[in-house]
DNA sequence: CGCTCCACCTGAACGC
DNA sequence: TGCGTTCAGGTGGAGC
């Protein structure tokens, strides 16, 4: 399901129920996720009080008060569903749960295992590996058109494929991706080393816009993501490109929106509006 | 090192 | 109804 948006979303959602709150168990029924959940994880987190939530890029970090962080990661099919009162018997893919005192019942589900849940010693989240190769966060003033242009200096591959390397800018994927080169009128083929300033000012500021608004639908639901109450984000609906192949291009109106797969992976563009 | 490809895993949609 | 094929929001390791 995931990119920066939708994982933002359930961060948003967790705030509440977890947020000061004390883990009073932790349940796991699948340890081989994409990495298997370590053996003494119930322990190290069980009666620990959640000092805080943070998102890096596409993984949401759970402070303890052992200093230790719980990370999680949604794969591309993982959800996380809150349930209050008495929650339903848990799916065939709910994998791990979390109960705090306040009764609240905190499921990870994820049938591809293709996510992962792991806890990370305290001190050591920006060491952990899978965090400390990701580059600018989007949303940060850090990440700006100078910064941009220099992460691309020389490089010979596409605009669309340097934007889905975490280590360019972190959080993108396909979805957000294909919509902010619509966006910033570039072409996903384009060599990522010759992009020119001004258009370089403009894809920073399209891609900060389409993740804001996405973050405010409550993500994009294709088919997997779903909010932490279990209602679908909206995003979808605003989408110009994405998974619109052979519809008319809104931007020219008389172009259809044409599919190319790059590095295995779905593009969705307008050859006409995006040079 | 830079870049591309492929595997990882399950389920849904589609064609026959 | 059933079976085979293709595709899916991500990541990281292999290989050139």
């Amino acid at each position: 399901m995931p990119e920066l948006p939708e994982v933002e979303t359930v961060r948003l959602g967790l705030l509440p129920a977890l947020e000061g709150e004390v883990i009073k168990e932790v349940i796991v029924r699948r340890r081989d996720l994409r990495t298997p959940v370590p053996e003494d994880f119930e322990e190290r987190v069980r009666d620990q009080k959640v000092l805080r939530l943070d998102r890096r890029s596409k993984y949401v970090l759970i402070l303890l008060e052992s200093g230790e962080s719980i990370i999680i990661h949604l794969g591309m099919s993982g959800r996380i569903r809150i349930e209050e009162g008495n929650p339903p018997e848990p799916d065939k893919h709910d994998h791990i749960e979390f109960v705090t005192a306040g009764r609240k019942c905190i499921r990870f589900g994820d049938p591809r295992r293709f996510g992962f849940v792991d806890l990370i010693e305290a001190g050591g989240v920006d060491v952990y590996p899978a965090i400390a190769k990701l580059g600018p966060e989007p949303l940060s003033d850090e990440f700006d058109a100078t910064l941009l242009i220099d992460k691309l200096k020389n490089k010979t591959t596409s605009m669309k494929a340097a934007l889905m390397d975490q280590r360019i800018v972190a959080g993108l994927g396909n979805i957000y991706v294909n919509e902010a080169l619509y966006r910033a009128g570039i072409s996903p083929t384009r060599k990522a080393g010759k992009l020119t300033k001004p258009k370089a000012v403009k894809l920073v500021g399209v891609i900060k816009e389409v993740l804001v608004e996405a973050i405010k639908s409550g993500g994009s639901s294709l088919k997997d993501h779903r909010q932490t109450d279990g209602e679908l984000g909206y995003f979808q609906h605003s989408f110009q490109v994405y998974g619109r192949e052979g519809e008319t291009c809104n931007m020219c109106g008389k172009t259809a929106i044409k599919r190319i797969v790059q590095q295995g992976r779905s593009t969705f563009y307008c050859s006409a509006c995006q040079q």
